[in-house]
DNA sequence: CTGAAAGCGCTTACAG
DNA sequence: CTGAAAGCGCTTACAG
């Protein structure tokens, strides 16, 4: 019932025929290639036709003639591992649909070599992709293998070591010093990094923004820095250690948002109020454990969403230069931005 | 330097010729054709061949020919918002790994309508994927759009409403009650739903779950049920209630891990240790809240993983089956564990 | 302004 | 056991 589309897919030559004109003027039409003219009422006949057939290209078929599949490769370490993985595949997924690519999506065991796998590097180049992000869980650096040479590509979370490629990182060292910056507005002057134990290369920049942002304003850091396991237990050790100094810091800086939540266990048992007697911040803006948190927790963003849209965008780019890979790579450093909550607040005593 | 392959990449023509046969001789001991015999010599040299100029098929150029890309598309609904679409995803990757197929994946708006959206499935359709999975962020029922009736498709978070298309959800119902019965046998009689104040049908299973837990025992369960906001501050006041009845219940069941939070803050403000003075179960195990909790919070885990592998598993049967739709439907329940961590102990008073 | 024809890199009856 | 040839559905010089 209806005017139900035909089951079998109508293909050029249908529309074509329908329209009376070969397929190369269907061809130059619906693609409007440039430099061509056709006659305005071909053009309607042959747009009427392809409307009338629910005339869809075949993608394959296109891509084999051209040379180009219209389809990029996202290869994500642990996709499920990486909490806000989403946000990565979110951010690339947008910006290519912007561009007219398809995204594919596979995923990789996380690599004890820094070495992009061939394997799944391989399922791609197979399909002919036109080029491929690779999204690391933040190595420091990776070796690319040869079989990625050949392609345009990008890396998330991780630097090229022999800089061919172009790759995108959380700015994590600026945005540490960012919270220090604004804790020491609010009036702190003693402020306490609770570090990680798990010593990640990738990872170290949280506590050299600590650094820099105290020596910054003529702060020794050093001994208010404390590490434990990155979780609630390590978080809360730490800050229990810290708080029962004879003389406590205002604030406690947190390497993630798990310790900060050890921390505001540490200060309950003392008596200390969040923001009121101390200050928390923690570090990844982990849903939905700040808005959780009571009070809510002040933390530092990581910029997944916006890594996945730099990664495509710049992608997309040398795919349409045409080059793959022979001009310098480029490096960029995103923001990470301190969110405000509620766990920060002038600090009462001096 | 070394053995680089050449960056022009060999067709099947050039294993041929390297070979001294023809491309049906190397595309039959490549592809092991069934009922076909090759000289063992043949195929020895075929490989040979094909290993030493580092063949690797054009999967576009097959699919053009085989009408089957091997390549499947997800979509996925507002996948960033849903917290576990990793999970989902890479079920459903391993499992299209495994099979040999790819996985593409793209991002659908959340549908005011509960319809899936054309424009998305048309974007697969174009690259004539052999199947499509759609991922909603649980609905309780969608219309399928006749685009779909074409093509092997199976539904994840969502039945059809014609009934026509596979689909897998979550058995939360199950879950519920199991909890109740777990709480029952460490001797709770007295036990408290936190149910959430925004009335979604699709989340009704848990209330439903708790109610099917309590009279299987023959409690009541109506007096018990406390709504609030879903969120840590809808738990703490609907806790804080259910609390300071005069006749307090001794387990809170709340509907989220988000409400429990809220539900440990009531209890930690009236001197009530978790859980030697209440027990505290959640709902979603999402990631890093329960865990960051003190105590671990208990809580049912979303079979978000399982959903994906089964979605995937399923499309996959009825794309080798050929059947695009026109057997029975069928629809998949798939339990949700409830993952036992500290905060559920016997009640200590009666 | 429009069309006939070659060809993208494969697979697959069909012959031999 | 092996090969010549057609064809999947498009795009694109090249002619007219």
């Amino acid at each position: 019932m209806g005017n139900q589309v035909a089951r079998s897919k109508a293909g050029i030559r249908d529309v074509a025929k329908h329209a009376g004109v070969s397929v190369t003027t269907v061809s130059h039409v619906l693609n409007e290639t440039p430099h061509t003219r056709v006659k305005e009422e071909t053009v309607d006949r042959v747009r009427a036709a392809a409307e009338e057939l629910g005339y869809r290209p075949n993608r394959l078929a296109r891509g084999l003639r051209t040379h180009a599949s219209e389809m990029i490769g996202l290869v994500a370490e642990e996709i499920a591992a990486t909490p806000h993985a989403g946000r990565i595949i979110l951010g690339a997924q947008k910006r290519a649909d912007a561009d007219g690519l398809a995204l594919a999506i596979i995923n990789s065991d996380l690599q004890r070599e820094p070495t992009v796998p061939p394997r799944s590097v391989h399922a791609f180049l197979d399909r002919q992709v036109d080029g491929i992000v690779y999204a690391t869980v933040y190595h420091d650096e990776v070796v690319v293998p040869p079989a990625l040479q050949g392609i345009p590509a990008v890396l998330i979370g991780a630097r090229d070591r022999d800089e061919r490629l172009p790759s995108v990182l959380p700015d994590e060292r600026t945005g540490a010093a960012d919270v220090v910056g604004m804790l020491v507005e609010y009036g702190h002057r003693s402020i306490a990094f609770i570090d990680s134990a798990e010593d990640i290369p990738a990872t170290r920049g949280r506590v050299r923004g600590y650094r820099d942002g105290m020596e910054a304003v003529g702060f020794s850091p050093d001994a208010r820095i404390v590490a434990g396991t990155p979780d609630a237990a390590g978080g809360y050790r730490a800050a229990a250690q810290l708080l029962d100094q004879h003389d406590p810091p205002t604030a406690l800086f947190c390497f993630d948002d798990r310790m900060a939540m050890g921390a505001y266990r540490a200060a309950a048992e003392r008596g200390l109020r969040i923001p009121e007697d101390v200050s928390v911040v923690g570090f990844d803006d982990q849903d939905p454990l700040p808005t959780s948190m009571h009070p809510t927790l002040t933390t530092v963003a990581l910029p997944h969403y916006e890594m996945g849209e730099w990664a495509v965008a710049t992608l997309t780019a040398r795919i349409r230069a045409g080059s793959p890979g022979d001009e310098p790579a480029m490096s960029c450093l995103l923001p990470c931005p301190v969110v405000v909550r509620e766990s920060v607040a002038a600090p009462a005593r001096r």
